[in-house]
DNA sequence: CCACTAAAGGAACCGTAGTTCCGTTAATAT
DNA sequence: ATATTAACGGAACTACGGTTCCTTTAGTGG
């Protein structure tokens, strides 16, 4: 064997899997400011040692836990009808943003992101995926000449969300499925009006 | 002198304002997650055992500190046209959030709210009062029938503001004066279309 | 102006997050 | 199979944020 070899497979793999899961849990229960990794490495059974060797900060492991997240889409709707679809969208946002474990998540993830540069990066790679992912329905209204021609489908999609988040981290006001109909109605409104012309 | 007399007067107002300005620059320097009370003392030119005794944790200094910027409000214009105030609602925040020192400044105290509850009181008690200022001029509109009967004035102006945030925390994207004027636009369009109509 | 004590300040102390050291385990090339 | 060494793990160590203790300063009522 030569000098310099990489081993990603079997134990390097399977501390990563299990420290990421671990990472995710101390997330949920303590936040971003409160994460010990120690307590991480506790949790994942693994000595605190090797995570201070392979991720150094909290920072650090949120921006791979980020990127592991990327990398697990999750498929949208495709009713046929742009007002359903972003209406399903702003429902998946809001059932997500106030789920039990998915929601202190995100406010960690989000946190982590304000906190380090490298885990904001991370955080826009998340949402160019999950953006990316919705687009295409805003794409066929267009086509179908339902919205203007020039919209911004990644701007419509951005736009039915930030209400929603608005409401998690500045206002406290309630997340519920009024608030998320109301957002893609607003989307929608501000869509067929032309306001996300790139042109 | 009684026993159990409350000294507000001279030093202890001085080194609360002090110690408030002091957080402010550490805020700004370096986030909230990395605030030291020992460095805000020292800035402050004050006893460490002093911040600690009266505030405590980071996240109590945050409270006050956020409670003391509600109590300093800023007028609103008054164009006379809801198009031109939601504009100028939206370039202010989008000014204010790019500013080198409130940016910073506000990434932090929204972190803060994230990571403790009575700072997530006091931060939506600060944007009560800001909304509560900027409210009227869509009342004014509702009233000129140039939006619909029954128009939230409140959930228009967080509608100006969500956009902006959204990009500020979450899609990193560009917090240009363009984005502002669409966030404006986008608010109008959908207040026209009846969106935020509470009934 | 004086007595009283709330509030501030300095310094020593403590607990824990993060680092270092070195021995152990297991992935991979031959 | 075996040798090589990347990667892991336990334990001792360190540094620093936060606390405690006691002294000093200065608002406030009389």
């Amino acid at each position: 064997m030569t000098v310099g070899t990489v081993r990603p497979g079997g134990r390097t793999a399977r501390v990563r899997e299990a420290v990421l899961k671990a990472a995710g849990d101390a997330l949920v229960e303590h936040g971003f400011d409160r994460l010990d990794l120690a307590d991480v490495a506790r949790r994942a059974v693994v000595g605190k040692t090797t995570v201070y060797r392979r991720w150094g900060t909290a920072a650090a492991l949120v921006t791979d836990l980020l990127d592991d997240m990327a990398a697990t889409s999750s498929p949208r709707t495709d009713t046929g009808s742009v007002a359903e679809d972003l209406r399903a969208n702003a429902r998946l946002v809001q059932r997500t943003l106030t789920d039990p474990r998915q929601g202190p998540l995100f406010r960690a993830v989000i946190v982590a992101a304000t906190c380090d540069a490298r885990a904001a990066e991370a955080l826009h790679r998340f949402y160019a995926v999950r953006i990316a992912e919705w687009a295409p329905c805003v794409e066929q209204a267009v086509q179908r000449s339902e919205l203007p021609e020039g919209t911004d489908p990644a701007e419509v999609i951005r736009a039915v969300s930030a209400p929603l988040y608005y409401r998690l981290l500045i206002s406290g006001d309630p997340l519920d499925e009024a608030a998320a109909d109301r957002a893609a109605d607003a989307a929608l409104a501000a869509a067929r009006a032309g306001t996300y012309r790139s042109a």
